[in-house]
DNA sequence: TCCTGTGAAGATATTCACAGCC
DNA sequence: GGCTGTGAATATCTTCACAGGA
């Protein structure tokens, strides 16, 4: 399995790290909604304000794509977009397949930000034959059999898995097989797939589950000063909680 | 805002790592699988395979929550779930609100591992009058009018927004000031919460944008040795891809 | 003066490698 | 001998703090 890697000679300083990739999603979103406002520059302050991240980050984010800003001035921003849309690979569109229609599937084939960017469904695939040839988001459910040839047909190389656990090692097997080499998850299962292929996965669960450690850390510690949390929890505008992180994701909390 | 950090005094050495914590749930599915099939004890290496990572990792996960295993054996299964599920706070029940039941509400209120573990979907809730009253997952939908005394009548810590972008600022607002404290986020828009309260989003175009990034990686590597790759594009068993990034998310495989 | 770009410090996370117990 | 638990080494990520260009 996947060693160490001393990773290829060619390209060169291309290392952007995974988790400045990760943000740049974030920024983007930030960017596109100034400049649809027509915001022409925006300091890193701002931005990062506006995604939500500190602002040392940011920079040090944007230093890896290059010296895209103006100091004295900030970053232009739609120059901006347009670098981070190029180095997402987000200036082609990606055909993407759909396996799964259920209720979930058929909530990401409507989810709208789908096109938005990049981004086209390329088709829908369910196991269920009474759903083939009914139209989901105004697109035709087909039957898993013809998979790979819809991969193919449509150069497919993003697979979107919407089924339920038991059946998404199957499905993640035969779209690898077929050629993807980008899946998203949905089912909660671990998948395993050859050196190459990337599997991100989103689960439910396991992100309540992760609320539910913060929480119960904050019921504990409340038994220090309780006073305060109990007279919130009636309707102040905006209130609860004591203090905790702001970080990322959750996390930890201040003296 | 949010400086340092001193750190509380109190509880003491309560320090899991963000990073274990996100792993847990991980390992817990894996032992739950493991315990439904009556296997006894499991080693950290077989364990690790089942969650996707590497053993020394989840060896030292462990050593963060005590001295759970045996030397020579390996860990109890039933032992171990049940000092996870504690950790975790799965041992206690979540009652949790869904806002916003559109597509993507439903199939949430529909998902089946909500109850499993720990969590409990107490209500339903959206700004549509329409919806009112008319039962999703068996759940009658209620108003948003109402949501203030929902929260209070279940003692609801964990909601679930699944409304549009726009509206999910408002909805968090109502929702932490009615005294939520943990939110998990599926508009695709960065909420802005009081210290204290925990927020986690689920943003599908985000997933796919580093898939992307990721996709195109491999598209200007394949450059250096076409060869391979285009042959398997038929339908080879598994195959595809050169290399690629292994790290975060992404499943990676054993050998 | 304002704000970017970035070395260097600090904090976290991962991996190695082996001592210690069964 | 087998496998856990964990210091120590490494790698990755974040934050500080300030030099330097507009």
């Amino acid at each position: 399995m996947a060693t160490g890697r001393t990773h290829r000679p060619a390209t060169r300083s291309r290392g952007i790290p995974e988790a400045t990739v990760a943000r740049l999603p974030l920024y983007l979103r930030a960017l596109t909604a100034l400049s649809e406002r027509s915001v022409p520059t925006v300091s890193s302050e701002e931005l990062a304000a506006a995604a939500g991240v500190n602002s040392a980050k940011l920079r040090k984010d944007f230093s890896y794509l290059g010296s895209y800003g103006t100091r004295g001035v900030g970053y232009d921003v739609e120059y901006l977009v347009y670098q981070i849309s190029r180095e997402l690979g987000l200036t082609q569109d990606w055909p993407v397949v759909i396996v799964g229609i259920g209720n979930l599937g058929a909530a990401l084939a409507n989810y709208g930000g789908f096109a938005s960017r990049g981004f086209r469904v390329a088709a829908l695939i369910d196991a269920d034959p009474q759903l083939a040839g009914k139209p989901v988001a105004g697109i035709p459910v087909q039957h898993t059999d013809d998979l790979e040839r819809i991969i193919q047909d449509n150069g497919v190389s993003i697979g979107v898995i919407a089924t339920p656990a038991g059946a998404a090692q199957q499905v993640c097997d035969r779209l690898v097989a077929a050629g993807v080499t980008s899946i998203l998850n949905f089912a909660p299962t671990v998948l395993t797939v050859p050196d190459g292929v990337d599997v991100r996965k989103v689960d439910l669960s396991i992100e309540l589950q992760i609320l539910a450690f913060h929480e119960q850390r904050k019921a504990g510690e409340e038994s220090a000063a309780t006073a305060a949390a109990a007279a919130v929890t009636a309707s102040g505008t905006e209130a609860a909680a004591d203090q905790g992180p702001d970080g990322d994701v959750p996390a930890v909390m201040p003296a």
